[in-house]
DNA sequence: CAAGTGCCTTTATC
DNA sequence: AGATAAAGGCACT
């Protein structure tokens, strides 16, 4: 197996682990000092160091794609600069890079991720993988593709339960069989506006304003998309309080969830305050918030 | 060790 | 319409 490689230079900022650690993908796992994951029906192997990525089994142009290395990282660092805690965010993950997910994957996963917990979701997902999608053996290991639409469908929902889905499980079932039947087209989302799409996604059982949102960022390319879940809520309540009513904080602070009303203020609030890449704003406040708070 | 809390929320029901 | 409760289960305290 040929390995190949992609120099990076000074303009092209890139950090793979803070990538691939942040919570946005759910099946990376790393050994040794590489990174593997099954993407479109193949392994993807990688490491990086310093400034060299060192890939195997699939193309630069597939590795450029995914990791979005054609987004031009200091502008968007320009343009979403907007005040000292955002930069300290970025300052510290520099590099990070918002992925571009297969949108099947991506979809199912964040219907998943409702009310779990990282550790959880990654669970789930690899038990889905390993019960309903095809082994492939690489590097002395065993890797599973992600379970196409076609076969969640055929999955009887106890099945799927047993992957620990809990009541997802009628929504994942419910989607695959949507998808599968081809009566909603990624491909269209992609080159539609981000409130149509997003309202197109939200008639999938399942899917919500936040589901909506990652979906819509991490894999339909909607950059300036910009989830809400309970780390954003707190980092906008701690750091952004200025721009919200006081009655809004306390609500927000006080009780678990968020009124659909609030979820869309938040939402509007980091779109508008951040700009064309309020996603990569999100990305980076959202880890920050996990990790430094 | 039991019980409570929290988890990248959505939906059903009042 | 707008608020509230219920929905796996697991990890952590």
């Amino acid at each position: 197996m040929r390995l190949m490689s992609i120099q990076l230079n000074e303009s092209e900022p890139f950090d793979l682990d803070a990538t691939l650690c942040c919570g946005q993908t759910f099946r990376w796992e790393k050994h040794g000092e590489w990174w593997y994951s099954v993407a479109k029906g193949k392994i993807l192997k990688i490491r990086q160091t310093n400034n060299r990525l060192v890939f195997e089994n699939v193309d630069s142009g597939f590795v450029k794609a995914y990791f979005r290395l054609d987004d031009n990282l200091l502008k968007v660092y320009s343009q979403i600069s907007k005040d000292d805690h955002v930069r300290r965010a970025i300052s510290v993950f520099r590099g990070l890079r918002i992925l571009r997910q297969d949108p099947w994957e991506c979809l199912i996963s964040y219907i998943c991720a409702t009310y779990k917990s990282i550790a959880g979701i990654e669970r789930m997902l690899f038990s889905l993988s390993r019960r309903f999608g095809e082994k492939i053996h690489f590097d002395g290991l065993d890797f599973h593709t992600f379970p196409t639409p076609r076969r969640l469908t055929r999955a009887h929902p106890d099945d799927l339960a047993k992957c620990g889905l809990g009541y997802r499980t009628k929504y994942v079932h419910e989607t695959a069989e949507i998808i599968n039947k081809n009566e909603l087209k990624f491909e269209r989302l992609k080159n539609t506006s981000y409130k149509e799409a997003k309202a197109e996604l939200m008639k999938l059982p399942g899917v919500g304003l936040k589901v909506a949102d990652c979906v819509l960022l991490f894999s339909l390319e909607k950059l300036g998309a910009f989830p809400i879940d309970v780390w954003i809520k707190r980092a906008i309540t701690e750091h952004y309080a200025r721009y919200f009513q006081k009655e809004l904080i306390l609500r927000t602070t006080s009780k678990r969830s968020l009124t659909s009303m609030d979820y869309e203020k938040l939402n509007a609030f980091g779109r508008e305050y951040f700009g064309e890449y309020a996603g990569y704003a999100q990305e980076y406040l959202y880890h920050y918030e996990r990790t430094h708070c």
